[in-house]
DNA sequence: ACAAAATATGTAAACGTTTTCTTATCTGAT
DNA sequence: ATCAGATAAGAAAACGTTTACATATTTTGT
């Protein structure tokens, strides 16, 4: 007979448990609950007391349906373990606690394929924007996506032949240009390249820095100083072998990232050649483990945190702004690095480090 | 006239805009679009192009709502930025995307409320199941989540007093025993520790470990050796502080985590101590840097990606029980940690570091 | 050749919210 | 006293799927 008081097995409780169990309606219930709306201080405490006493939980994919937005945004990344790209999600995700966004997280692992069903999941997903670390591929799938008004801020690479869209940057090539620059400074001449990719925007940057450095210091740049044409170990480890095994040798290293960067510095010292007395050496991008070693390493520094910061700020601005419809045009922020002298690098002539302001303990 | 030919403004395209192009009932496409249940081939193929031709794309809000799932695990991690972290979450993810699984991703920086919102979130997004790194705080909500059977699976620590929860763990004791009895197996008999959070269950038995390698010895244990009680790094150098302006300081340092052991082993050099000359040193988790300095530092090592994979692996498995209605008992998987020995301990008359099996290059 | 089973499609009822209408009551201001 | 507006609460219609049920057609086993 009261067998329908009993809860039923496993139904969970829903907005109208809590709203039956106040006396009142299911509507007023969401109102009091939500603060939106008209909802008396009384009936205020009697349905949020009801929705404590039921351990009542909101269903948020219920929610989400009915209000057309989900409050998450997703991130796409290349991969996560690299130090930039897990201070860059630092930077997002202390952002999104800020603003109160949920973060859906993929990684792509630089494979297109793997971009693209992240990408595809997060549009069916209905993510409220979109904040990417674009493989350089897919660019017919990432204009699609920007043509059905998703909102998109693009971070650290753009992607060539999408060009409408948000972007916040670092300035690649001065910051290559600044090390390279740095490099013929103390009297370097034959200065090799550890290149990353080609196909994204930053590796093509770090190659132009290292041209106009040459450029202004009138200097001719040999081909075969330039090697590698990936972010990946093994491309590294295959280009500085080839540096290293030229006719004429190059007298400085510049890695192209933090990860050619690693494996050049241990490839150098498994060789037995002493850093900076035999070979000078520079990266860009700063890592953890930079600042450690003997002799620590000078970098181009970029603001890792920042850039995953400002790109959600960015993007929830966007996505204000096309909620009260008034989108604006795309703009791009591009951001300085930094260059920081440690001990890596030395004057051609002398064996012994230089000293710089601030460099070497 | 043709008025409603032209799609009424901004509405998106739904199936049932598919089922009307394709001349069939929204169920049909449903069907013929998932796979699931009889639809003809020429059908199928009919609304898969009207669902290309129009650029559909599914509300997974929608579907979540009405199937009672959501193909999403929660992941709730302290830090991103720490190394240990990034590859536990790399682990994950990969198993996500082996396996199917969105990850929505929270981190707590320790903090018990953050812990508090990053967990309501993720149960009112109806996450089909958790894996948390838990701050150890927060015990009754923990307790709540499991008992509403929540999916959970518990990695790198427990929660005191929520016991009956999957976990998978590593031998904390076991390592940190390891490595302490290996300092005194090279003849050092003051050794400094540098304690973790005594509110995390790691904390705990990384000092049970050092107490069981010094009982196994027979060996007393002086108080003032172990210093700290947090994994913050300005705790560690306090610690590190006060073990070294101790009357009779330590002839060697265990710092319990890699966070510590970096803080440690900078604030060491920038004493001027030799390392292991003066000081033997070696810390519980391995991370990038240290196989790159000099002297590298030996480790217990954890695995790290393992740990995230088998959790999910595991959290994976609970899930089809949950859905087959035959939920099986919480296990603990609990892995071995792996002394590395590299080169920044020294027996403790000698002063040049002795010989290890694959230590050195 | 016929019943039974398999295949194919459509109808309509959910899933748990929010929100637009109503309708009713309560405030003051005139 | 009356009216305009604010405040309070309910009824019901979405939001975009999936799926149980019903029905019709085809295949299959005997």
């Amino acid at each position: 007979m009261n067998q329908n008081k009993t809860r039923r097995s496993k139904k969970s409780i829903t907005i109208v448990d809590v709203a039956e169990r106040a006396g009142v309606s299911v509507a007023t219930a969401s109102r009091a609950l939500s603060g939106r709306g008209y909802a008396s201080d009384a009936v205020k405490e009697r349905v949020r007391r009801a929705a404590r006493d039921l351990h009542y939980r909101m269903n948020a994919p219920a929610r989400n349906l009915k209000v057309q937005r989900t409050n998450t945004i997703g991130l796409i990344i290349t991969n996560i373990i690299n130090p930039f790209y897990s201070h860059l999600a630092n930077g997002v995700l202390d952002c999104a606690n800020e603003l109160g966004y949920r973060v859906l997280l993929g990684v792509t692992n630089e494979d297109p394929d793997l971009e693209r069903v992240s990408l595809k999941v997060l549009l069916e997903q209905r993510v409220d924007g979109i904040i990417a670390v674009p493989t350089g591929q897919n660019q017919t799938l990432w204009r699609e996506a920007v043509d059905m008004h998703t909102r998109l801020v693009l971070v650290d690479r753009e992607i060539q032949g999408v060009p409408q869209v948000d972007a916040v940057l670092v300035d690649n090539v001065k910051g290559a240009c600044a090390a390279i620059t740095y490099l013929i400074g103390i009297g370097h001449r034959r200065i090799g390249m550890i290149c990353g990719s080609s196909s994204t925007t930053t590796g093509k940057a770090r190659v132009q820095g290292y041209y106009d450095a040459h450029q202004s210091a009138n200097l001719p740049v040999a081909p075969d100083l330039m090697q590698g044409d990936s972010y990946n170990p093994d491309s590294g480890r295959r280009a500085l072998e080839a540096l290293l095994t030229l006719p004429e040798p190059p007298t400085a290293i510049f890695a192209s990232s933090n990860i050619l960067g690693e494996v050049a510095f241990s490839a150098i010292r498994a060789r037995g050649l002493q850093i900076p007395g035999d070979l000078s050496f520079i990266m860009f991008d700063d890592s953890p483990w930079a600042a450690l070693t003997t002799p620590s390493v000078s970098v181009v520094s970029q603001p890792t945190r920042s850039l995953g910061y400002v790109s959600l700020k960015l993007l929830d601005q966007r996505i204000q702004e096309a909620r009260q419809g008034n989108a604006q045009a795309p703009m791009k922020i591009v951001m300085e690095p930094e260059l920081i002298l440690r001990e890596s690098c030395a004057p051609l002539s002398g064996s012994r480090p230089v000293e710089f302001a601030g460099a070497g303990r």
